[in-house]
DNA sequence: ATCCGTTCTCAGGTTGTTTTCAGCAAGCAC
DNA sequence: GTGCTTGCTGAAAACAACCTGAGAACGGAT
């Protein structure tokens, strides 16, 4: 639902920028300044999508994308290059870039760029998400749990994938909140109690054991 | 015995990142940025595959497709279509090319078709869709299910074939609008729902079950 | 110009999902 | 235990998504 997206710059400037364009957008952004940190806030997050500059301090944009294909990630990349590196370009796409971005760009291309990478990437990626005895194809969007077949609405689908993409992970209720429901959620409101409640229901109607543990003031985690 | 590729766009964007990513993969590649300089690259050079746009200065990609069909040349040609033209999709098969591509596309989409295309030598492209009981020839564009025969527009053609590619396998509507009608829709249309009534209507004629489910709030499924 | 098939828009009805709310249960400090 | 806070739950209201029928707009063929 709420794309993740992870831009990875050293100059505030454009990340202040990106951040802005994107969060307004609707997706929600981590950003990270170097490379070093970009590898660990995208083990972290597991961003949907990466928006990468080959200048970076550590080691630049090509390591990161090498190192995380090598690693078996598959995460789209969207590189940014200066006008003039056109040896860039073409080692970005034979390390494993999707597509790159000429600076400077004009916004709306940016947001193109993005929009266009996460919907094929959508089509093209399922994953079977799995801990413990429960498995989430995020494919059909369907749930099992032992061999029962567990059907869920859309926020109970987002919910269960924050899970399992986490799993022993404890999780606030601000993260829950921002990543399922999306940044702008004001005040005093009880959905993700009931929708927590809502997935309890469901994963354990066949009397099976807890899987979503509450952590009392500050949020919840999944695990045996 | 590297396969040698002609591609024609006039947008420097697109050539540029075609050429550098076909290379990469070993093949051998020609760009040509009109209609006219297609042509005689093609004479020049016989390419074994022709990855080409339908927006062209001089004449356009349709008019290369059917100069090079009545002069005999049986070149396998990928069309590359602008984002709302489903009419052109469809002359362009009509006048002789062999796949398209919606732009834009995703790199490893491209490849796929590209490798496939040189694969099969450009005469057995009639590949026979099948799932449960329906079965949908690509080579008459005509349906059948159980015993009865279906005839199917264009649209619904089109919609059917991508359901049948993808069985059970949750489709978004994103998605959808997009390999379908090509469009990046911000605004607020109920065409998709409006066909997937149609297919379903002709799907379920005879009485049979329920093919394409709809999942609500994201997309639909095609699985028994 | 007219016909016909196809595509698209619109509005109303239907159904499933999301949110709210109020009361209850459980945890924690004393 | 008592009192306080925090989390759970069932029911109902509010909301949004989806379906459908009717017809308008479009385009190609005659």
């Amino acid at each position: 639902m709420k794309a993740h997206i992870l831009v990875v710059d050293d100059d505030p400037r454009i990340t202040d920028l990106l951040k802005r364009l994107l969060a307004y957008e609707g997706y929600s952004v981590a950003v990270a300044a170097s490379g070093d940190t970009a590898l660990m806030r995208t083990l972290e997050h597991a961003p949907d999508l990466i928006v990468l500059d080959v200048m970076l301090p550590t080691f630049d944009g090509l390591e990161v994308a090498r190192r995380l294909r090598t690693a078996g990630d598959t995460v789209p990349i969207l590189m940014l290059t200066a006008r003039d590196a056109i040896a860039d370009r073409v080692k970005g796409l034979e390390v494993g870039a999707d597509d790159y971005l000429v600076k400077p760009f004009a916004n709306e291309e940016l947001l193109a760029r993005v929009k266009a990478m996460l919907r094929r990437n959508q089509s093209e990626r399922h994953e079977l998400l799995r801990y413990a005895n429960v498995e989430l194809d995020t494919g059909t969007r369907v749930a099992h749990r032992g061999g029962r077949e567990i059907e869920l609405s859309p926020t109970e689908y987002e919910l269960l994938s924050l899970f399992l993409r986490r799993p022993r992970q404890v999780l606030t209720r601000d993260i829950i909140l921002d990543r399922v429901w999306g940044i702008d959620f004001e005040g005093s409101s009880n959905v993700m109690e009931v929708y927590v409640g809502y997935l309890r229901t469901k994963l354990e109607a066949g009397g099976e054991s807890r899987l979503i543990h509450t952590v009392r003031g500050v949020g919840y985690v999944c695990k045996e």
